[in-house]
DNA sequence: AGGCGCTTGTGAACGCACGCACAAATCGCG
DNA sequence: CGCGATTTGTGCGTGCGTTCACAAGCGCCT
């Protein structure tokens, strides 16, 4: 397979992608193109995505209900290790051969299945206590879905999914598309970093702080 | 509120704050900061999200109904008007005071909701089909949930979120801090757009089209 | 074996976004 | 009324990512 259908399936330059895949090492055949079975293995091991890491998803309400369905989790390597939850109704509830677990067990989890990763998919008022508590028993990666900015020490990673924010950045192409207002496209604008983005409800405490 | 305050409860350096504030026009006072009502309304007015845009949703799956049940939407400014699959099941199920529409009803309710964005939460094969069937009935922006790159004609803007890739990078960043590769943090790499990512199931085929 | 076409890998240039730093402007206080 | 403190708005330099373009390398066909 050549660089160039590689770029094309990706909706990338071809240039780029040849320069990316040169940072492994070189694992094209110059007149041939690149043997993607050996490509995945080599992108999987710098990645480090050959060891099966162990998440924990604390919120199982409509979101977590879905992530810990998700099947993209475990079919890229992913093990969703524990279900958690602080509403005592939900917890005992099992999902895809999961128990929902009490989030004050999250210590002696934690310790018992070498949690890696966090998922936070609760309402936003408990995120950052959630966030506490991962930090506590040693997770250093969150991939937080609540739409709040969090806290963490030094060394913790936290990546947001605010799923409203890409309807907002569709809604203002279909804004430009409507109206020609000649607005400079700026790659990533400051403007939907705000916390609480662009609502008007309660923007003022959140700012405030 | 000084730009400072805006930058550092956004995360963000102030001087890209207050540029990227200036492309609205100035709305700042000098020695005084910005009044944050006035911005609100000024950005929301600019990015188009003062009308409330109607979405329809496509796959009422584990995502679908976490999506149909989502606030996030209803704050910001959305509004979902209609929920559909394809499987006849799943037809006639109520969820947060919708009912679920077979998807050929599309194009008749797209005409009396006057459908501006369409969300598609279908498993990977049925994802193109449906892009086709929304862009039929005049939908242009996509948001697409599913792991699959879609072909659309110009004009129709599609946006992907693929959850698993959020793992992914985390998962990445694990893998660094664990052993210390120094591999180029490239800012957006072509890697994570490849189709089907790098999931070594079915990527061939993925790419071999 | 030799040449030819195709593809990789990469040096170099272009362009853009980020951040610094400063002039202009506004408010408060003496 | 004037001065100083504070903050906006922005010109400019720097660094990085993207892209072009080309030499080097590989396989195939004659």
């Amino acid at each position: 397979m050549s660089s160039e259908g590689l770029a094309s399936a990706a909706g990338v330059n071809s240039a780029k992608l040849r320069k990316d895949l040169s940072h492994l090492g070189s694992y094209g055949t110059r007149g041939v193109g690149y043997d993607v079975a050996l490509l995945i293995d080599q992108i999987e091991f710098v990645l480090g995505l050959t060891q099966r890491r162990a998440v924990a998803l604390v919120g199982v309400g409509n979101l977590g209900h879905a992530l810990a369905g998700y099947d993209g989790f475990a079919s890229r390597g992913f093990r969703i290790a524990a279900l958690f939850d602080a509403d005592p109704a939900r917890v005992g509830e099992e999902i895809n051969g999961l128990v929902v677990q009490h989030v004050d067990e999250l210590p002696r989890v934690a310790a018992a299945e070498s949690i890696a990763i966090g998922v936070i998919a609760t309402p936003a008022a408990a995120a950052q206590r959630v966030a506490d508590q991962l930090v506590a028993v040693g997770v250093t990666s969150i991939l937080n879905f609540a739409p709040c900015v969090l806290s963490v020490p030094e060394g913790v990673d936290v990546r947001k999914v605010d799923l409203a924010i890409e309807l907002q950045i569709l809604s203002f192409h279909e804004h430009r598309k409507a109206s020609l207002t000649a607005l400079p496209a700026t790659g990533g604008s400051a403007l939907t970093a705000l916390p609480g983005g662009l609502a008007v409800t309660d923007t003022q405490e959140a700012i405030g702080t």
